[in-house]
DNA sequence: GGTAAAAACTAGTCTTGTTAGTTCTAGTCG
DNA sequence: CGACTAGAACTAACAAGACTAGTTTTTACC
């Protein structure tokens, strides 16, 4: 009876703790409720749906990881920048897996919702604008961002399936990686005559 | 009444084939029984539980996935292996998304189970006999095998969740994607003195 | 103090996951 | 050929969850 305060941004949060603790998948509707001392009913005033919890959530997973990112890059150029970029986006991932894996679902998100979303759009741009260092032109410049993230992105994915064997660290083999990615920025390859891309 | 031949791998393909239409997180034990023309209770003598059916349709697409990039190696070599390598994976993920999802859940499948698997296993030979061609020593090998699987894992995972906003095609920073990292293995950095890893 | 919007609730439906216990079926052995 | 058994599939039942409709507060404003 109490009044509970909750708004949508209450609801997603208490769903992003959640699924910090417990996984995404098991972010439910009564569980959430149970979080906040409501009943389930009642956050159907703030929340579509169960759909739209979890689109809430991969929003704002998006919004916590652009400002670490742009914290990390802030007055950072080339190498510096990169591995800061890296770093932030890697480290977010670990800190929120639930959040985390809320970002990876094949996008369902309401788009009233996302056009009012800075998270996702700035970071394209601060990618953009951290490669700059590197002179690429586009449409060079475009293919190095989407080479970089998907770099970041899988790398995350695969540590946290277990893809990677004990054998080696998987932080060693990140640190060479992002060598390996300057370098590759530094001298990014031009096109073979013949290539219509 | 009528004996339906169930077996653990009837009811695997089921559910894998029921996810690539209507999505893994679709895939109910009630819906795949209603596929089979079974009650839900049946299935149970046959797979442990949802989760469990889940590991299942990840290991049936390892081991198809694996399959088909052995087809696209075979008998290559440097360039040519690493663009059948890469585009085979690719191609699964796009004919099988359902399965190919069930790839990305943490590992909580049966250990059991993942033993009597060769797909993942073989993936990662297959991943360091084709590299072999760049002449990487270890760790060197390890790591660029890590940053190929990682390239390729993520771009399809960033293009599935609508990453790549509509520009430039996906499917050439896709190729010059590859391009870049084809020259990256011929010319892999050397460790910077000072660097532990 | 009275009122109206919206917050939270109660109650109920439907679907799903899962277990326990039962019946039927196929092949095996006397 | 008929009894026997393993296990395949079933029925029944329960708990939990998603969601809806309708009802009771609560709050803030006049």
């Amino acid at each position: 009876m109490a009044r509970a305060g909750l708004t949508a941004d209450r609801v997603t949060l208490a769903g992003a703790e959640l699924a910090d603790e417990v996984g995404l998948d098991h972010v439910t509707m009564s569980a959430v409720a149970r979080r906040l001392g409501v009943k389930d009913a009642s956050l159907y005033a703030h929340v579509r749906n169960l759909e739209d919890l979890r689109g809430r959530i991969a929003l704002l997973a998006a919004d916590e990881k652009t400002i670490r990112i742009a914290e990390a890059t802030a007055g950072r150029a080339g190498r510096d920048a990169l591995v800061g970029f890296a770093n932030a986006w890697r480290k977010y991932a670990h800190d929120h897996p639930g959040r985390y894996t809320a970002t990876q679902t094949p996008i369902q998100i309401d788009p009233e919702l996302l056009a009012q979303a800075l998270g996702p759009r700035r970071a394209v741009e601060l990618t953009y604008s951290m490669l700059r260092a590197y002179a690429l032109d586009e449409p060079d410049l475009t293919d190095a961002v989407r080479l970089l993230r998907s770099m970041i992105h899988g790398f995350i994915g695969l540590e946290a399936a277990g893809g990677f064997a004990h054998a080696r660290p998987a932080e060693d083999s990140w640190i060479r990686g992002l060598d390996a990615l300057h370098t590759l920025l530094e001298h990014w390859p031009a096109h073979h005559e013949g290539d219509p891309a």
